[in-house]
DNA sequence: AATATAAACGAACGATCGTATTATTTTTAC
DNA sequence: GTAAAAATAATACGATCGTTCGTTTATATT
């Protein structure tokens, strides 16, 4: 099981101050709980309870609940960078890269636990309410999306996907069966939502391999 | 566009009883609340604005607000299998029947209007919220489901499918691609998300497609 | 028309939420 | 060790929510 952690930022000062290291704990705690109950589920009467501190005590760490979700969904693209995407990078260009993004991100979305992935669970939550939450979200959705696209393009530039696959359209694919997978999941409990999705990735993918 | 709206249901008694009129006029106006703003931006106080009355009165026609979310969800079902499921009937079976279930479900989920599909955002909504909602929206979506899964298995058993067809990772493959059809709309205000997925579902039909 | 029933209202309650204000404690810096 | 600064607490406010209750109005029945 991945598990996302919070990774204190003090690139800056080198006196981690307190202040920031309970701040980072209180992150954490937000994350634990926007896992279960996602972002609109943290309140900040909960938050403090899971801290044992007051509520204005977590409060004054952040100017409003809006820049505290905002810091967490910032936390999470942190982690999921580390997890995800920096991990992958130590695989070969091309398929195997691809395929480890794939691997790990379904793994993190519909794996044995509770937890969820924010960018899609997120998306469902703010799809309908604008502010800089959903812009944030956007905004490290984009960047991952991003990040497959470029692993798309490289497998066919490389040679290990047909040169006239489209690379978008693929792209819309392999995102949808993973929300396919989250949604089977998480709703309708369905245990083989995981394998399924693995199965049907890889049918996808050999059916766009180039013959070498 | 597709426009859900409530059936009143009086086939019992035979004198409407005004009640059960205004009920209707309540959950017309909650299922338009909901299309924009989720079962979850269902107030028993928006609603009674909505539709000028008093939010005990407004609550008096349901015991609870969570029947009341449990009977949009019903009343949405309804409007659903009249749209998308009766009208499709009227198709040959087989692939024609198949295709449009498809594209109606589509068109009511990534309609250019701001509306949205119930079955996918209430999905996402209650996928951590156990209680009667929830178990009437899988409800629902598994009857849909099961439609859409039989679907396939004419188009096989007719021979319009290739008999090798598997039916579950099919309906998982197209139940995945409206889901992200749905995200693209709606999150990431992609205006190609529509024919993306019906160039996507075009494709993947065709390779399944018997040789005849 | 009189009566019984159903529907709608108005006001209030208790809970929860985010947040602002003010005070107190703890940490840091010199 | 002491003063400045930062972190945390205590308290309260206003808003919103679902819900309850007693009353009034509208509808239906005889």
């Amino acid at each position: 099981m991945i598990q996302v952690r919070v990774n204190l930022e003090s690139a800056e000062g080198q006196s981690p101050k307190k202040g920031s290291l309970t701040k980072t704990l209180i992150l954490d705690a937000a994350l634990d709980i926007a896992n279960k109950s996602g972002l609109e589920g943290i309140t900040i009467g909960a938050l403090a309870d899971k801290v044992n501190m007051s509520k204005s005590g977590v409060f004054a760490h952040f100017g409003s609940r809006e820049e505290l979700q905002v810091e967490v969904v910032r936390a999470y693209h942190r982690s999921f960078q580390e997890l995800v995407f920096q991990s992958a990078l130590l695989k070969p260009k091309g398929l195997p890269r691809l395929n480890h993004m794939i691997n790990s991100w379904l793994r993190m979305s519909v794996g044995e636990n509770t937890s969820s992935c924010f960018f899609i669970a997120g998306a469902a939550e703010f799809d309908d309410r604008p502010g800089i939450v959903r812009d944030e979200l956007i905004k490290s959705v984009q960047q991952w999306r991003s990040a497959l696209l470029r692993a798309i393009q490289e497998s066919i530039a490389i040679g290990h996907l047909q040169k006239n696959v489209d690379a978008n359209a693929l792209l819309f694919q392999i995102y949808s069966i993973v929300l396919g997978a989250h949604h089977d999941s998480r709703f309708l409990d369905n245990p083989k939502s995981l394998s399924t999705a693995n199965k049907l990735i890889k049918q996808i993918l050999s059916t766009y391999k180039a013959t070498h």
